[in-house]
DNA sequence: TTGAAAGCCTACTCGTCGAT
DNA sequence: ATCGACGAGTAGGCTTTCAA
């Protein structure tokens, strides 16, 4: 394993492995989602403005007019940006129609800012088909998580936030360019103007003596370099950075090497500077987009039957290393011991135990079965030693290393632990880097609270709070709601005189009142039948069950009669009424619905129900085709 | 000098909540 | 039942520091 220190084209010190691949396969498994797809995002205002996006053509698609340009230059100049961007290896130009839309200051309260309409193209299809967000995510086997970023992203007019950044941000402790500047033009002076008889650029560099240039040691020179820092009271970078640096830069003994570095302080900083052709370097290693390795086959299709386990059960699968499904319907493979070497210079695995006790240290771990018992034995396990930092490399504030951790191991109960690295505890207990760390932290912080499994144990930002509810509670109490005025099933009623709607308006001239923000209408309909367990009327203007079931019995008849265009046009669920070819469809087999209905005397229901009724049952048939 | 590991970061996944 | 949001866990990359 050699590393491979490179010096950044920005100045800055870079350092990888040479074994270690650049992140190409995150990225193609990372973008090759979404081809073939559509998401719209709707605002929750009155008047929705739709954001389109689709990935197959490069026409913008205004689905509803643009706001003035004067007033929202960001239209356009978003429209710009975004078009043609590349998602990871598919070329996918992303159409945007956005015009960013008001939010009521009385929705302020209300998390959720969007709909979100999801659609995907089948095949043997030429439209777009709305599918649930669930079926959205089991088709192309992303996340929530994933997904939501990205819309996120969108929607926030950020399209950067789309590129896949794992791996790529900069370290907080990383050397600053000022400081690496310094640094090579100390190395500079040191080895080369004096040498060359040159002016010397850093006065004062340090008393040399009978040495020449050439022949000093880097430890020397990083002497002279730290008490020239002290001079000036600049922190000087750890000797290990100089070491660094130094070896970087005389490697490239080319002309341009010798040209003097950039000093911040002496040099414009746009002179060449003998550091910057590092990370180009580093670039070019990294495969192209879409040129790299393929995709990774998926963990699992789509459409896989979901197991029917309770969320203990999951739970407790999980966290005894057993297959389970989440809740997303995902079969979750089971943890299995894999006994390779850990690769240290001590040879812990294999040399500690045989392969049997190995296993076994594993399965005892997984036995647990309980996420906080496992953290507390990884605690108990690994003994945190307070580094004695050397006075000589003392770097104040950049030094953060606090701990060295010592991982023991029980091989068998009753024996003494054995030490092992790092590598071969993570193995030997089969989880991660970051768990381990979580669990230390919290040690060092002696926050055993820490060490429970928290996962999921939050109040959601959108929560009604307490103080609203109990608002809401004395606004109801102050109706006249009789219990002995009781429904057929035993529970209160509203006064004839009074219904629901009344009531949540009346509650909202009060909050005008007392300046406060209403709660929406549903949360005050369930406040309303889960405390006050109050009977709500069913709507006058409900449809018939009669006329419902002879709408029905009428879409099915049309259905089966129709041709296989027909229904491939009345699949596509678009959002302009007036034109599309499904809602000339629905119009001419509601005329047809009219003409049956006065054939029967009956009274025929209006467009909207009907397309309503239709839209629900189509999806229905069309949810038992698909699956 | 060099490999191990700390510390920090980002992407992704999962579970859970309240709202709809 | 579905959805958006979010906390927390997992995985893995990068730089810097420690210590043999």
């Amino acid at each position: 394993m050699v590393p491979t220190g490179q010096v950044g084209g920005s100045g800055m010190v870079t350092m990888g492995y040479a074994h270690h691949p650049q992140p190409t396969a995150p990225l193609q498994s990372y973008h090759a989602v979404f081809n073939n797809v559509g998401v719209a995002h709707v605002n929750q205002v009155q008047a929705p403005q739709v954001q389109y996006f689709s990935y197959e053509s490069s026409t913008v698609a205004v689905r509803t007019p643009p706001l003035h340009a004067s007033q929202h230059p960001q239209v356009t100049a978003q429209t710009a940006n975004i078009q043609g961007q590349r998602y990871g290896s598919c070329s996918l130009p992303v159409q945007v129609v956005t015009s960013s839309v008001p939010t009521k200051p009385l929705e302020e309260k209300n998390s959720k800012t969007v709909s979100r309409i999801y659609y995907v193209r089948l095949p043997n299809c030429s439209k777009q088909t709305r599918i649930c967000k669930t079926m959205f995510l089991r088709l192309h086997g992303v996340s929530n998580g994933r997904l939501d970023r990205i819309l996120q992203a969108v929607n926030c007019q950020m399209p950067d936030a789309l590129q896949d950044k794992r791996g790529q941000h900069t370290p907080s402790n990383k050397t600053s360019q000022e400081d690496c500047d310094l640094v090579t033009q100390h190395i500079w002076s040191l080895r080369y103007s004096r040498e060359e008889g040159g002016e010397n650029p850093i006065h004062n560099i340090g008393d040399l003596g009978e040495t020449a240039g050439k022949d000093l040691s880097v430890k020397k020179m990083y002497e002279m370099y730290k008490r020239w820092c002290e001079e000036r009271g600049k922190v000087p970078v750890s000797l290990w950075v100089y070491r660094h640096i130094e070896k970087s830069w005389t490697s490239k003994k080319s002309a341009s090497a010798r040209n003097p570095p950039v000093a911040v302080d002496v040099l414009p900083t746009s002179a060449p500077s003998a550091l910057n052709d590092g990370p180009e370097q580093t670039r070019e290693q990294v495969p192209v987009e879409g040129q790299g390795m393929p995709e990774p086959s998926r963990k699992k299709r789509s459409g896989e039957q979901v197991g029917s386990m309770t969320r203990l059960e999951r739970k407790f699968k999980r966290n005894s290393g057993a297959a389970y499904y989440t809740a997303a319907g995902k079969l979750k493979e089971e943890k299995h011991y894999v006994d390779k070497h850990c690769g240290c210079k001590y040879r812990c695995i294999p040399e500690i135990g045989s392969e049997d006790s190995r296993r076994q240290v594993f399965m005892n771990f997984w036995k647990f079965g309980n996420f906080t018992r496992q953290n507390e034995y990884i605690a108990q396990k690994v003994v945190l030693v307070p580094v004695m930092q050397r006075e000589r490399d003392k770097v104040a504030e950049k030094f953060t290393r606090t701990y060295t951790r010592i991982y023991n191991v029980q091989m068998k109960p009753g024996e003494k632990p054995v030490r092992v690295c790092k590598t071969a505890f993570l193995q030997l207990h089969g989880v991660s880097n970051g768990r381990v760390d979580r669990v230390l932290q919290a040690v060092a912080c002696e926050s055993p609270f820490a060490l429970k499994d928290r996962r999921g144990n939050h109040s959601p930002k959108n929560k009604t709070k307490q103080e609203d509810v109990d608002y809401i509670c004395q606004h109801i109490k102050a109706f006249p709601i009789d219990p002995q005025n009781e429904e057929a099933n035993n529970r209160p009623a509203l006064p004839q005189d009074l219904n629901v709607e009344k009531m949540y308006r009346m509650y909202k001239q009060q909050c005008v009142q007392d300046n406060r923000a209403p709660v929406s209408s549903f949360v005050y309909r369930k406040i309303l039948k889960e405390r006050f367990n109050c009977f709500i009327k069913s709507p006058a203007n409900k449809t018939p069950e009669d006329d419902f079931q002879f709408v029905c019995h009428h879409i099915e008849t049309c259905s089966r009669n129709m041709t296989g265009s027909d229904a491939g046009e009345l699949s596509t669920k678009q959002s302009d009424k007036n034109s599309n070819p499904q809602e000339i469809s629905v119009r001419k087999i509601h005329s047809d619905y009219v003409l049956r209905c006065n054939e029967e005397g009956r009274k025929p229901v209006g467009i909207d129900v009907y397309r309503k009724i239709f839209n629900s049952k189509f999806q229905e048939q069309h949810d038992i085709r698909t699956s």
